[in-house]
RNA sequence: CGCGGGGUGGAGCAGUCUGGUAGCUCGUCGGGCUCAUAACCCGAAGGUCGCGGGUUCGAAUCCCGCCCCCGCUACCA
């Protein structure tokens, strides 16, 4: 059985911004991870390009939602593409295939008795383009975004009988603890189907921007269940001529933030449920990115642009930094400080230095070529069981934690090479063979930091295994002392160069 | 009101499930080293782990109550 992770697909809307970014990477470090274990990996991204918010801008721009839909979408698959995603395929939910399977599996929905007509009556707002609930509502039945009176409106569609799936949502929970990660997401979804599920409509009739109802051409469905089973569609036009939903579904995991969980975590398998379909193994909702104390704010100058600090730093930068700074699942804060200080501290001191002054000790002491000899038993220990804690730790979707189980190790590389005073070593020709087993232990470490480092810094990676004449990204090889000396070291340029401060604003 | 999460040295966090001398990073101060991207290493100062009770030989960790902050409470991409 394949591996197959998700991102959730973009709203074309809006403009990418790091929240993008950061659902992707966090995807695509789980996609490269898999494959350096050698599982078969499908890693799924793209745009969702339906429903009325998108008509309506179209509509303000003197353009079709069409036009619109195909120039944003252009910048998340630029977005994806900058921040170095290897997704396998780029979803459309505009794609004619989406749509033709979107009718075909709620067709079948339809025809297995789970949806019925009905009237949908609530408050409507037409600056969001939503209804709202009683609760959501200012006195005098007031939007409490727009503060503008509401009017009570209805609209004959279908609905989706939620409600009908409560008991087998709660068996599911029962007997799949992981199917929402962490687990106060868990709680937090199954709390909510405890306190009673409603129907929920399928349809609208005042939209033509959307998947039409195949039963009713009058209506489209509601951009939500178009958008969901992008997850289960892709696989199915992904490759030409082949089906992989044998291969890949159901899903492995779906990454998302956590403003869409219930989507996912009580609709979208209630909908899987509802066509017979397998439901994804889990679903993993990671936090929000705190700018300070603040929201992000363009007009606060307190935003990260993801461009920006990829221009200037490097996109390995970037994904370091966010994988790191944001204990993934937890919401954390992030700044231009905060990101200047991880790049300074450990990408370049920590790091990039520890590569400079190990292949510059190997270079100068031993000729560029990796001395032969035996692991240090100083370090043995340390990295003794690393390959087990990171597969743990990635099978339990800590990304965090699995990067600072490496990063550990690179520390510990550092006070290695002070404590060994390689220098004073190379001084005495009767500790040549101790030298020896130090150089080795130092290319050799961080040799395997570098593997297991390579799905979150995939550039650097490669330049920096390249460098100690290696080339193996597989997981099993990063086992310290699994490669012998005698590689040719080659020539490298700061993995990580300072930058300097007065170009360093990133906000 | 209900549900969920959080409150740990100056800052940001881990640890809480599986009780047992409070840990990490940044910052501050002192020292060491010179291979290296003036990088690296060591040490020190600094915390009654939100408050009050309880269980226990022993609680940040379990139980009860309270205070404060945040999120959710449905069709928000």
């Amino acid at each position: 059985m394949g591996y197959y992770v998700t991102t959730p697909i973009y709203y074309v809307n809006a403009e990418p911004h790091l929240g993008h970014a950061y659902s992707t990477i966090a995807a695509d470090v789980l996609a490269r991870h898999m494959r350096q274990r050698g599982e078969e990996v499908f890693f799924l991204t793209g745009t969702d390009e339906h429903g009325e918010p998108v008509a309506l801008a179209a509509e303000r721009l003197g353009t079709t939602p069409r036009e619109l839909a195909d120039r944003n979408s252009v910048h998340f698959r630029d977005l994806a593409r900058r921040v170095n995603a290897t997704n396998d395929f780029f979803i459309r939910t505009s794609d004619p295939q989406h749509v033709a399977a979107v009718q075909d599996v709620l067709s079948r929905v339809e025809r297995s008795g789970h949806v019925y007509a009905g009237v949908y009556e609530g408050w409507y707002c037409p600056r969001c383009a939503d209804f709202k609930t009683e609760g959501e509502l200012l006195e005098g039945n007031r939007c409490a975004i727009h503060k503008i009176e509401l009017a009570r409106e209805r609209e004959e569609n279908y609905f989706f009988r939620l409600s009908a799936f409560q008991e087998r949502l709660e068996r599911l929970y029962a007997e799949r603890p992981d199917f929402v990660g962490p687990a106060n997401r868990f709680n937090e979804a199954l709390s909510f189907i405890r306190q009673g599920l409603n129907d929920i409509s399928l349809s609208r009739s005042s939209l033509t921007w959307g998947v039409p109802v195949p039963w009713d051409e009058s209506q489209v469905f509601y951009v939500w269940f178009d958008a969901l089973l992008n997850y289960y569609t892709a696989l199915t036009y992904a490759r030409p001529g082949e089906d992989l939903t044998e291969r890949f579904w159901p899903a492995t995991v779906h990454v998302l933030a956590k403003d869409i969980l219930k989507f996912h975590a009580v609709i979208w398998p209630a909908l899987l449920m509802a066509a017979e379909l397998e439901v994804p193994d889990r679903c993993f909702i990671h936090g929000y990115l705190l700018m300070d104390e603040e929201k992000m704010s363009k007009s606060l100058g307190n935003v990260i642009d993801p461009f920006q600090v990829m221009d200037l730093y490097g996109t390995d930068a970037l994904r370091y930094y966010l994988m790191r700074e944001v204990s993934f699942g937890q919401d954390g804060s992030v700044s231009p400080e905060g990101f200047e200080t991880r790049y300074t501290t450990e990408l370049a001191n920590e790091y990039g230095n520890l590569a400079s002054r190990t292949l510059a000790m190997i270079a100068r002491y031993r000729e560029g070529v990796v001395p032969s000899a035996e692991p240090p038993p100083a370090l043995v220990d340390d990295f003794d069981g690393l390959v087990e804690r990171v597969r743990d730790r990635f099978d339990a979707t800590e990304v965090s934690a699995a990067l600072d189980e490496a990063w550990r190790l690179v520390r510990r590389l550092n006070r290695f090479v002070q404590d060994e005073a390689p220098w004073q070593l190379a001084k005495d020709p009767e500790a040549a063979d101790r030298l020896d087993q130090i150089l080795y232990g130092l290319a050799e470490g961080l040799r395997v930091v570098t593997v297991i480092l390579h799905p979150f810094v995939p550039e650097s990676a490669e330049r920096l295994l390249e460098a100690l004449g290696q080339d193996d990204l597989s997981l099993d090889r990063a086992r310290f002392g699994a490669v012998e000396g005698g590689a040719q070291i080659g020539q490298l340029s700061p993995l990580f160069p300072k930058v300097e401060r007065a170009d360093a604003a990133v906000a």
